[in-house]
DNA sequence: GTCTATAGAGGGATAGAC
DNA sequence: GTCTATCCCTCTATAGAC
Protein backbone atom coordinates (compact mmCIF):
# COMPACT_ATOMS: atom_id res chain seq x y z
CA UNK A 1 0.00 0.00 0.00
CA UNK A 2 1.26 3.36 -0.81
CA UNK A 3 0.54 6.67 1.08
CA UNK A 4 -1.23 7.98 -1.74
CA UNK A 5 -4.37 10.01 0.65
CA UNK A 6 -7.01 11.41 -1.00
CA UNK A 7 -6.02 12.74 -4.52
CA UNK A 8 -6.58 10.10 -7.07
CA UNK A 9 -4.44 11.51 -9.56
CA UNK A 10 -3.12 8.82 -11.99
CA UNK A 11 -5.94 8.02 -13.29
CA UNK A 12 -3.92 4.41 -13.32
CA UNK A 13 -4.95 2.94 -16.50
CA UNK A 14 -2.10 3.42 -18.51
CA UNK A 15 -0.56 -0.21 -16.99
CA UNK A 16 3.05 1.45 -16.91
CA UNK A 17 5.25 0.85 -20.13
CA UNK A 18 5.66 -3.09 -20.11
CA UNK A 19 7.86 -4.81 -17.53
CA UNK A 20 9.96 -2.42 -15.34
CA UNK A 21 11.21 -2.71 -11.53
CA UNK A 22 8.47 -2.35 -8.66
CA UNK A 23 10.40 0.27 -7.47
CA UNK A 24 10.69 2.32 -10.99
CA UNK A 25 6.74 2.21 -10.68
CA UNK A 26 7.11 3.40 -7.33
CA UNK A 27 9.31 6.57 -8.50
CA UNK A 28 7.46 7.30 -11.48
CA UNK A 29 4.06 7.13 -9.56
CA UNK A 30 5.51 8.93 -6.70
CA UNK A 31 7.14 11.81 -8.99
CA UNK A 32 3.51 12.74 -10.40
CA UNK A 33 2.04 12.98 -6.94
CA UNK A 34 4.97 15.04 -6.12
CA UNK A 35 4.65 17.03 -8.88
CA UNK A 36 1.02 17.56 -8.75
CA UNK A 37 0.70 18.14 -5.12
CA UNK A 38 3.69 20.28 -4.01
CA UNK A 39 4.18 21.82 -7.48
CA UNK A 40 7.09 22.30 -9.75
CA UNK A 41 9.37 23.94 -7.94
CA UNK A 42 8.88 21.92 -4.63
CA UNK A 43 9.84 18.62 -6.86
CA UNK A 44 13.35 17.59 -5.06
CA UNK A 45 14.25 13.68 -5.54
CA UNK A 46 14.58 13.56 -1.74
CA UNK A 47 10.50 14.54 -1.74
CA UNK A 48 9.84 11.98 -4.40
CA UNK A 49 12.20 9.07 -2.95
CA UNK A 50 10.31 9.57 0.77
CA UNK A 51 6.67 9.35 -1.10
CA UNK A 52 7.66 6.70 -3.06
CA UNK A 53 8.62 4.89 0.36
CA UNK A 54 12.46 4.40 -1.26
CA UNK A 55 15.56 5.99 0.01
CA UNK A 56 17.25 8.69 -2.44
CA UNK A 57 19.89 6.20 -2.47
CA UNK A 58 18.09 3.68 -4.57
CA UNK A 59 15.98 6.03 -6.48
CA UNK A 60 20.10 7.02 -8.06
CA UNK A 61 20.53 3.68 -9.06
CA UNK A 62 17.77 3.68 -11.52
CA UNK A 63 17.42 7.03 -12.31
CA UNK A 64 20.73 8.97 -13.34
CA UNK A 65 19.59 12.57 -12.05
CA UNK A 66 16.34 14.36 -11.47
CA UNK A 67 15.62 15.17 -15.28
CA UNK A 68 15.79 11.61 -16.01
CA UNK A 69 12.67 11.35 -14.00
CA UNK A 70 10.63 14.08 -15.80
CA UNK A 71 11.72 12.96 -19.07
CA UNK A 72 10.44 9.52 -18.33
CA UNK A 73 7.00 11.03 -18.04
CA UNK A 74 7.46 13.18 -20.90
CA UNK A 75 7.89 10.26 -22.72
CA UNK A 76 4.84 8.24 -21.69
CA UNK A 77 2.86 11.44 -21.87
CA UNK A 78 3.93 11.56 -25.78
CA UNK A 79 3.25 7.37 -26.51
CA UNK A 80 -0.06 7.69 -24.78
CA UNK A 81 -1.03 10.39 -26.98
CA UNK A 82 0.62 9.11 -30.04
CA UNK A 83 -1.51 5.86 -29.61
CA UNK A 84 -4.83 7.61 -29.32
CA UNK A 85 -3.92 9.32 -32.27
CA UNK A 86 -3.32 6.27 -34.32
CA UNK A 87 -6.36 4.04 -32.81
CA UNK A 88 -8.98 6.78 -33.82
CA UNK A 89 -7.64 8.12 -37.27
CA UNK A 90 -6.80 4.80 -38.67
CA UNK A 91 -10.59 3.68 -38.41
CA UNK A 92 -11.45 2.98 -41.71
CA UNK A 93 -14.88 2.63 -42.09
CA UNK A 94 -16.24 5.62 -40.91
CA UNK A 95 -15.72 9.00 -42.74
CA UNK A 96 -12.68 10.99 -42.66
CA UNK A 97 -14.46 14.06 -41.01
CA UNK A 98 -15.98 11.63 -38.19
CA UNK A 99 -12.86 10.58 -37.33
CA UNK A 100 -11.84 13.65 -36.84
CA UNK A 101 -14.16 14.84 -35.03
CA UNK A 102 -14.19 12.42 -32.55
CA UNK A 103 -10.50 12.75 -32.52
CA UNK A 104 -10.93 16.33 -31.19
CA UNK A 105 -13.96 14.99 -28.24
CA UNK A 106 -11.41 12.25 -27.37
CA UNK A 107 -8.42 14.03 -27.68
CA UNK A 108 -9.68 17.50 -25.61
CA UNK A 109 -11.19 15.01 -22.72
CA UNK A 110 -7.87 12.83 -22.24
CA UNK A 111 -6.21 16.61 -22.00
CA UNK A 112 -8.36 17.95 -19.52
CA UNK A 113 -8.06 14.51 -17.31
CA UNK A 114 -4.12 14.93 -17.65
CA UNK A 115 -4.13 19.00 -17.09
CA UNK A 116 -2.66 18.72 -13.63
CA UNK A 117 0.35 16.64 -14.29
CA UNK A 118 0.85 18.07 -17.83
CA UNK A 119 0.72 21.49 -16.38
CA UNK A 120 3.37 20.86 -13.35
CA UNK A 121 5.46 18.81 -16.01
CA UNK A 122 5.32 21.68 -18.12
CA UNK A 123 6.49 24.28 -15.23
CA UNK A 124 9.37 21.76 -14.29
CA UNK A 125 10.64 20.37 -17.43
CA UNK A 126 12.78 23.06 -19.60
CA UNK A 127 11.37 21.42 -22.70
CA UNK A 128 12.84 18.46 -24.20
CA UNK A 129 11.98 19.56 -27.92
CA UNK A 130 14.76 18.74 -29.21
CA UNK A 131 15.92 15.11 -27.73
CA UNK A 132 15.43 12.10 -29.85
CA UNK A 133 12.25 10.58 -28.50
CA UNK A 134 10.66 13.98 -29.44
CA UNK A 135 11.47 13.77 -32.62
CA UNK A 136 10.68 10.54 -32.98
CA UNK A 137 7.27 11.19 -31.52
CA UNK A 138 6.65 14.19 -33.38
CA UNK A 139 7.59 12.22 -36.58
CA UNK A 140 5.07 9.44 -36.25
CA UNK A 141 2.24 12.06 -35.46
CA UNK A 142 3.07 13.04 -38.63
CA UNK A 143 3.26 9.87 -40.26
CA UNK A 144 -0.69 9.11 -39.46
CA UNK A 145 -1.77 12.80 -39.67
CA UNK A 146 -0.16 12.79 -43.61
CA UNK A 147 -1.91 9.28 -44.57
CA UNK A 148 -5.11 10.96 -43.40
CA UNK A 149 -4.47 14.22 -45.27
CA UNK A 150 -3.63 11.75 -48.33
CA UNK A 151 -7.00 10.04 -47.90
CA UNK A 152 -8.80 13.93 -47.51
CA UNK A 153 -6.99 16.13 -50.14
CA UNK A 154 -6.09 12.88 -52.69
CA UNK A 155 -4.98 15.58 -55.72
CA UNK A 156 -2.78 17.81 -53.54
CA UNK A 157 0.52 18.42 -53.37
CA UNK A 158 2.82 17.05 -50.70
CA UNK A 159 3.79 20.76 -49.79
CA UNK A 160 -0.03 21.31 -49.34
CA UNK A 161 -0.96 18.69 -47.68
CA UNK A 162 2.05 18.87 -45.23
CA UNK A 163 0.95 22.12 -44.00
CA UNK A 164 -2.49 21.71 -43.57
CA UNK A 165 -1.85 18.75 -41.91
CA UNK A 166 0.71 20.40 -39.58
CA UNK A 167 -1.75 23.67 -38.63
CA UNK A 168 -4.48 20.24 -37.86
CA UNK A 169 -1.93 18.79 -35.52
CA UNK A 170 -0.67 22.12 -34.01
CA UNK A 171 -4.34 23.40 -33.35
CA UNK A 172 -5.58 20.22 -31.49
CA UNK A 173 -2.04 19.86 -29.58
CA UNK A 174 -2.09 23.62 -28.69
CA UNK A 175 -5.60 24.66 -28.14
CA UNK A 176 -6.33 21.09 -26.32
CA UNK A 177 -3.69 22.46 -23.80
CA UNK A 178 -4.71 25.61 -24.02
CA UNK A 179 -8.47 24.88 -23.33
CA UNK A 180 -7.74 21.83 -20.42
CA UNK A 181 -5.21 24.65 -18.46
CA UNK A 182 -8.24 25.67 -16.49
CA UNK A 183 -10.53 23.09 -14.68
CA UNK A 184 -13.42 22.28 -16.64
CA UNK A 185 -17.06 20.53 -16.30
CA UNK A 186 -18.43 17.96 -18.59
CA UNK A 187 -20.82 20.41 -20.63
CA UNK A 188 -17.57 23.22 -21.06
CA UNK A 189 -15.70 19.51 -22.39
CA UNK A 190 -18.49 18.63 -24.60
CA UNK A 191 -19.19 22.02 -26.05
CA UNK A 192 -15.39 23.46 -26.64
CA UNK A 193 -14.78 20.45 -28.36
CA UNK A 194 -17.81 20.89 -30.68
CA UNK A 195 -16.94 23.80 -31.59
CA UNK A 196 -13.40 22.89 -32.05
CA UNK A 197 -13.88 20.47 -34.34
CA UNK A 198 -16.15 22.42 -36.29
CA UNK A 199 -13.97 24.76 -37.02
CA UNK A 200 -11.55 21.98 -38.05
CA UNK A 201 -14.21 20.62 -40.14
CA UNK A 202 -15.18 24.09 -41.80
CA UNK A 203 -11.61 23.97 -42.73
CA UNK A 204 -11.14 20.38 -44.10
CA UNK A 205 -14.37 20.84 -46.03
CA UNK A 206 -13.56 24.28 -47.92
CA UNK A 207 -9.78 22.34 -48.55
CA UNK A 208 -11.87 19.58 -49.66
CA UNK A 209 -13.89 21.31 -51.82
CA UNK A 210 -11.11 23.25 -53.43
CA UNK A 211 -9.13 19.49 -54.26
CA UNK A 212 -11.92 17.99 -55.77
CA UNK A 213 -12.67 21.03 -58.45
CA UNK A 214 -9.01 19.86 -59.63
CA UNK B 1 27.73 51.03 -22.41
CA UNK B 2 26.44 48.29 -21.55
CA UNK B 3 28.32 44.59 -22.23
CA UNK B 4 25.90 43.76 -24.21
CA UNK B 5 27.80 42.19 -26.98
CA UNK B 6 26.12 40.67 -30.08
CA UNK B 7 22.83 39.04 -30.17
CA UNK B 8 20.36 41.57 -31.09
CA UNK B 9 17.57 40.31 -28.36
CA UNK B 10 15.30 43.38 -27.60
CA UNK B 11 13.40 44.37 -30.95
CA UNK B 12 13.74 48.39 -28.62
CA UNK B 13 10.93 49.24 -30.43
CA UNK B 14 8.46 49.64 -27.33
CA UNK B 15 10.21 52.65 -25.66
CA UNK B 16 9.23 50.76 -21.98
CA UNK B 17 6.07 51.77 -20.10
CA UNK B 18 6.44 55.84 -19.29
CA UNK B 19 8.56 57.20 -16.92
CA UNK B 20 10.50 54.79 -14.95
CA UNK B 21 13.67 54.82 -12.84
CA UNK B 22 16.85 54.64 -15.57
CA UNK B 23 18.05 51.53 -13.33
CA UNK B 24 14.62 49.97 -13.08
CA UNK B 25 15.01 49.98 -17.28
CA UNK B 26 18.91 48.57 -16.95
CA UNK B 27 17.58 45.53 -14.82
CA UNK B 28 14.28 44.89 -17.60
CA UNK B 29 16.60 45.06 -20.19
CA UNK B 30 19.25 43.18 -18.55
CA UNK B 31 16.95 40.77 -17.45
CA UNK B 32 15.80 39.96 -20.76
CA UNK B 33 19.63 39.45 -21.92
CA UNK B 34 19.85 37.14 -19.08
CA UNK B 35 16.88 34.88 -19.89
CA UNK B 36 17.43 34.53 -23.10
CA UNK B 37 20.81 34.14 -23.17
CA UNK B 38 21.75 31.83 -20.10
CA UNK B 39 17.92 30.17 -19.81
CA UNK B 40 15.61 30.14 -17.27
CA UNK B 41 17.22 27.78 -15.03
CA UNK B 42 20.03 30.65 -15.10
CA UNK B 43 18.35 33.54 -14.67
CA UNK B 44 19.44 34.40 -10.98
CA UNK B 45 19.69 37.90 -9.03
CA UNK B 46 23.16 37.98 -9.34
CA UNK B 47 23.52 37.25 -13.23
CA UNK B 48 20.62 39.63 -14.06
CA UNK B 49 22.59 42.71 -11.29
CA UNK B 50 26.14 42.36 -12.97
CA UNK B 51 24.47 42.59 -16.72
CA UNK B 52 22.47 45.29 -15.60
CA UNK B 53 25.86 47.34 -14.27
CA UNK B 54 24.34 47.50 -10.66
CA UNK B 55 24.82 45.50 -7.59
CA UNK B 56 22.10 42.98 -6.30
CA UNK B 57 21.67 45.77 -3.54
CA UNK B 58 20.61 47.90 -5.79
CA UNK B 59 18.13 45.62 -7.68
CA UNK B 60 16.60 45.03 -4.20
CA UNK B 61 15.34 48.00 -4.15
CA UNK B 62 13.40 47.95 -6.88
CA UNK B 63 12.35 45.12 -7.01
CA UNK B 64 11.56 43.19 -3.79
CA UNK B 65 12.25 39.63 -5.40
CA UNK B 66 13.01 37.43 -8.32
CA UNK B 67 9.88 36.77 -9.34
CA UNK B 68 8.82 40.55 -9.52
CA UNK B 69 11.52 41.25 -12.28
CA UNK B 70 9.64 38.24 -14.36
CA UNK B 71 6.33 39.46 -13.75
CA UNK B 72 6.76 42.76 -14.99
CA UNK B 73 8.39 41.55 -17.87
CA UNK B 74 5.18 39.22 -18.28
CA UNK B 75 3.28 42.61 -17.81
CA UNK B 76 4.71 44.47 -20.14
CA UNK B 77 4.08 41.37 -23.07
CA UNK B 78 0.53 41.49 -22.56
CA UNK B 79 -0.25 44.86 -22.60
CA UNK B 80 1.72 44.90 -26.01
CA UNK B 81 -0.48 41.85 -27.57
CA UNK B 82 -3.79 43.93 -25.90
CA UNK B 83 -2.44 46.84 -27.89
CA UNK B 84 -2.30 44.69 -31.23
CA UNK B 85 -5.92 43.19 -30.73
CA UNK B 86 -7.62 45.99 -30.32
CA UNK B 87 -5.51 48.07 -32.93
CA UNK B 88 -5.95 45.92 -36.00
CA UNK B 89 -9.66 44.70 -34.88
CA UNK B 90 -11.02 47.66 -34.08
CA UNK B 91 -10.19 48.93 -37.51
CA UNK B 92 -13.53 50.43 -39.01
CA UNK B 93 -13.60 50.50 -42.73
CA UNK B 94 -12.16 46.97 -43.62
CA UNK B 95 -14.36 43.90 -43.26
CA UNK B 96 -14.46 42.03 -40.73
CA UNK B 97 -12.64 39.04 -42.33
CA UNK B 98 -10.08 41.38 -43.92
CA UNK B 99 -9.23 42.79 -40.35
CA UNK B 100 -9.37 39.14 -38.94
CA UNK B 101 -6.83 38.05 -41.59
CA UNK B 102 -4.61 41.21 -40.98
CA UNK B 103 -4.15 40.27 -37.10
CA UNK B 104 -3.65 36.17 -37.57
CA UNK B 105 -0.23 37.75 -40.01
CA UNK B 106 0.82 40.53 -37.28
CA UNK B 107 0.43 38.50 -34.08
CA UNK B 108 2.21 35.04 -36.14
CA UNK B 109 5.11 37.45 -36.98
CA UNK B 110 5.05 39.42 -33.59
CA UNK B 111 4.74 35.87 -31.36
CA UNK B 112 8.18 34.84 -33.85
CA UNK B 113 9.84 37.88 -32.58
CA UNK B 114 9.54 37.83 -29.32
CA UNK B 115 9.71 33.73 -29.32
CA UNK B 116 13.14 33.89 -27.22
CA UNK B 117 12.06 35.60 -24.41
CA UNK B 118 8.15 34.52 -24.25
CA UNK B 119 10.08 30.90 -24.45
CA UNK B 120 11.96 31.10 -21.45
CA UNK B 121 9.72 33.60 -19.36
CA UNK B 122 7.51 30.29 -19.93
CA UNK B 123 9.94 28.53 -18.51
CA UNK B 124 11.52 30.46 -15.22
CA UNK B 125 7.37 31.87 -14.41
CA UNK B 126 5.47 29.30 -12.43
CA UNK B 127 2.46 30.80 -13.85
CA UNK B 128 1.06 34.33 -13.31
CA UNK B 129 -2.51 32.68 -14.92
CA UNK B 130 -4.32 34.04 -11.96
CA UNK B 131 -2.48 37.05 -11.36
CA UNK B 132 -5.14 39.89 -11.49
CA UNK B 133 -3.17 41.63 -14.18
CA UNK B 134 -3.66 38.41 -16.21
CA UNK B 135 -7.60 38.55 -15.37
CA UNK B 136 -7.58 42.00 -15.86
CA UNK B 137 -5.78 41.33 -19.53
CA UNK B 138 -7.46 38.50 -20.90
CA UNK B 139 -11.36 40.52 -20.05
CA UNK B 140 -9.63 43.08 -21.76
CA UNK B 141 -9.23 40.90 -24.79
CA UNK B 142 -12.63 39.46 -24.22
CA UNK B 143 -14.06 42.84 -24.43
CA UNK B 144 -12.54 43.46 -27.83
CA UNK B 145 -13.04 39.97 -29.49
CA UNK B 146 -16.97 40.26 -27.73
CA UNK B 147 -17.34 43.55 -30.03
CA UNK B 148 -16.12 42.39 -33.10
CA UNK B 149 -18.20 38.80 -32.76
CA UNK B 150 -21.20 41.06 -32.30
CA UNK B 151 -20.03 42.74 -35.37
CA UNK B 152 -19.83 39.28 -37.17
CA UNK B 153 -22.70 37.50 -35.38
CA UNK B 154 -25.60 40.14 -35.38
CA UNK B 155 -28.15 37.49 -34.13
CA UNK B 156 -26.55 34.87 -32.23
CA UNK B 157 -26.99 34.47 -28.91
CA UNK B 158 -24.65 36.01 -25.92
CA UNK B 159 -23.24 32.19 -25.31
CA UNK B 160 -22.94 31.53 -28.53
CA UNK B 161 -20.56 34.55 -29.19
CA UNK B 162 -18.62 33.95 -26.03
CA UNK B 163 -18.14 30.00 -27.37
CA UNK B 164 -17.10 31.55 -30.98
CA UNK B 165 -14.88 34.07 -29.81
CA UNK B 166 -13.16 32.10 -27.02
CA UNK B 167 -12.25 29.73 -29.52
CA UNK B 168 -10.80 32.05 -31.72
CA UNK B 169 -8.98 33.82 -29.20
CA UNK B 170 -7.04 30.82 -27.83
CA UNK B 171 -6.89 29.17 -31.13
CA UNK B 172 -4.70 32.44 -32.27
CA UNK B 173 -2.87 32.75 -28.98
CA UNK B 174 -1.98 28.72 -28.35
CA UNK B 175 -1.38 28.24 -31.83
CA UNK B 176 0.79 31.45 -32.57
CA UNK B 177 2.87 30.47 -29.59
CA UNK B 178 3.31 26.83 -30.45
CA UNK B 179 4.00 28.08 -34.13
CA UNK B 180 6.93 30.37 -33.39
CA UNK B 181 8.33 28.01 -30.66
CA UNK B 182 10.72 27.29 -33.20
CA UNK B 183 12.71 29.28 -35.27
CA UNK B 184 10.81 30.21 -38.63
CA UNK B 185 11.76 32.14 -42.25
CA UNK B 186 9.58 34.56 -43.55
CA UNK B 187 8.57 32.47 -45.86
CA UNK B 188 7.09 29.89 -43.84
CA UNK B 189 5.46 32.47 -41.47
CA UNK B 190 3.93 33.86 -44.10
CA UNK B 191 2.84 30.73 -45.14
CA UNK B 192 1.55 29.46 -42.41
CA UNK B 193 -0.15 33.00 -41.31
CA UNK B 194 -2.15 32.28 -44.15
CA UNK B 195 -3.12 28.97 -43.68
CA UNK B 196 -4.52 29.79 -40.00
CA UNK B 197 -6.38 32.67 -41.07
CA UNK B 198 -7.85 30.89 -43.96
CA UNK B 199 -8.96 27.85 -41.17
CA UNK B 200 -10.13 31.11 -39.03
CA UNK B 201 -12.10 32.06 -41.67
CA UNK B 202 -13.75 29.30 -43.16
CA UNK B 203 -14.89 28.88 -39.44
CA UNK B 204 -16.00 31.92 -39.52
CA UNK B 205 -18.19 32.45 -42.48
CA UNK B 206 -20.08 29.36 -41.58
CA UNK B 207 -21.08 30.56 -38.80
CA UNK B 208 -22.09 33.92 -40.45
CA UNK B 209 -23.94 31.89 -42.63
CA UNK B 210 -26.01 30.46 -40.15
CA UNK B 211 -26.53 33.35 -38.41
CA UNK B 212 -27.10 35.11 -41.67
CA UNK B 213 -30.22 32.11 -42.00
CA UNK B 214 -32.04 33.05 -39.01
C1' DG C 1 20.55 -3.64 -3.32
C1' DT C 2 19.26 -0.51 -0.11
C1' DC C 3 20.16 2.46 3.44
C1' DT C 4 22.07 6.99 6.12
C1' DA C 5 24.72 10.80 6.26
C1' DT C 6 26.93 14.43 4.18
C1' DA C 7 29.83 16.95 0.91
C1' DG C 8 29.53 20.51 -2.12
C1' DA C 9 27.44 24.01 -4.86
C1' DG C 10 24.33 27.61 -5.75
C1' DG C 11 21.29 31.19 -5.08
C1' DG C 12 17.80 34.49 -2.52
C1' DA C 13 17.77 38.05 0.35
C1' DT C 14 19.74 41.37 3.85
C1' DA C 15 22.87 44.05 7.06
C1' DG C 16 25.59 47.58 7.43
C1' DA C 17 29.47 50.40 5.46
C1' DC C 18 30.10 54.38 2.54
C1' DG D 1 21.11 55.47 -2.98
C1' DT D 2 24.41 52.19 -3.93
C1' DC D 3 27.79 48.96 -2.72
C1' DT D 4 30.15 44.55 -0.60
C1' DA D 5 30.07 40.78 2.18
C1' DT D 6 27.71 37.17 3.93
C1' DC D 7 24.05 34.46 6.14
C1' DC D 8 21.23 30.71 5.60
C1' DC D 9 18.73 27.57 3.23
C1' DT D 10 17.71 24.09 -0.29
C1' DC D 11 18.96 20.77 -3.22
C1' DT D 12 21.72 17.28 -6.05
C1' DA D 13 24.52 13.59 -5.94
C1' DT D 14 27.73 10.35 -3.78
C1' DA D 15 30.45 7.67 -0.28
C1' DG D 16 30.45 4.10 2.52
C1' DA D 17 28.02 1.12 6.07
C1' DC D 18 24.99 -2.88 6.27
Amino acid sequence: MTKARSTRVSSRKHPRQARSNALVDAVLDAAVQVLVSEGASRFTTARVAERAGVSVGSLYQYFPNKAAILFRLQSDEWRRNMALLGSILEQDGSPPLARARRLVHVFVRSECEEAPIRLALGDAAPLYRDAPEAIEAHAAAAGIVGKFMAEVLPHASDAERALAGDLLETTLSAVGSAFSAEPRTDAEIHGFSEELADMLCAYLQRKMRADAAT
